[in-house]
DNA sequence: AAAGAACCGTTGTACTATACAACCAAGATT
DNA sequence: AATCTTGGTTGTATAGTACAACGGTTCTTT
């Protein structure tokens, strides 16, 4: 309570909005047994965006050590053991340039390591190096530890679900991800 | 256009993880039915990260004609007619001067109003003009019919329970959100 | 009532993330 | 070889954001 905050913690309108939406959806707090599926969608819509835009406030908070999004690309690049730039840009639909001063940073930062393909020299193959494993390994850490938190109240049945979900949901390719802003 | 996302989905496994954790978008596992909290959670940090990581990259794309982050806010102000400049900032953990000039920007393009409170004259009540509030409604309406498509085969059931989870894990409050950088 | 604290919003400054375009270097095609 | 193609870097520009300092307001306290 740090600051008046009359209206607010939680996304879900308080106040259905009175006409103008598009969809009968009245933005239940919790989807009734007979919700129809616009009004899912549109919660799963408003959520999902809600999330999306909070995360990056968040962000910062939860590892200001990697002062970069760059921790993102430093995770994939620890993933899979060893990739090139170019994958990460088309993973994470960034463009060349960015993930290029992105590594550069990521790199000054004795984090990644670049060496020089021994069969294409163009390529760069990238490692984490010491330093950036342990970095990881605590953001990772962390960021787990906070998720279980949250999520400490949910039935293990919910949670698999709620992942299963969510896994279909990414799975069908980030090309039209028609997200929050 | 020579973007820099020829698919997201195809890009070749460098060096496939010799573990059986892959990466969400290259490889939709299925969640098991016997799988333990951990393992849940673990997938639901991954995929909600993933989510959010995207949705920024997809943005720009979804409107383009509100050239702003600020469609959010926009959107805000519309769903409780009439809010003031402080309230979107702790809504959204933004700074005022953020809001500030994304209202600016707003102004500026038409989309809101500001009217001093005839009681407080520090404050201005925010609206939408008729013009934000066409804006709106067509991304609104793009957006959901996006997550229509996205979401077309799903079952009734399943969309009412993903709207659900959602609605659970987002009512946590944004305080602790730990998410992706 | 005067002084001070608290609050609302704007402006100055700075930094990150990002895109697009132009470019260079190394392979692949013809 | 000449030309396309691909991987990466650099130049330039633009959002979005934060922090700090500030000028008005309103509320509290003396």
């Amino acid at each position: 309570m740090s600051d008046a905050r009359p209206d607010a913690t939680t996304e879900p309108p308080a106040t259905p909005p009175p006409g103008a939406r598009t969809t009968p959806a009245d933005a239940p707090e919790t989807a009734p047994p007979g919700t129809p599926r616009e009004a899912s969608v549109d919660v799963i819509q408003r959520e999902l965006t809600a999330f999306a835009r909070r995360a990056r406030a968040a962000a910062a908070r939860v590892h200001p050590e990697i002062p970069l999004v760059s921790y993102t690309l430093l995770a994939h690049i620890e993933e899979r053991r060893g990739c090139r730039a170019t994958d990460l840009a088309a993973h994470y639909l960034l463009d060349k340039s960015t993930v290029s001063r992105q590594l550069a940073g990521l790199e000054k930062l004795g984090l990644v390591e670049r060496r020089p393909a021994p069969e294409d020299h163009r390529v760069q193959v990238l490692h984490p190096t010491e330093a950036g494993l342990a970095v990881l390994a605590t953001a990772q850490a962390n960021r787990l530890a906070a998720y279980q938190e949250r999520l400490r109240d949910w039935s293990g049945e919910d949670l698999a679900r709620f992942a299963d979900y969510l896994l279909r949901y990414n799975a069908a390719g980030p090309e039209d991800l028609p997200a929050s802003p």
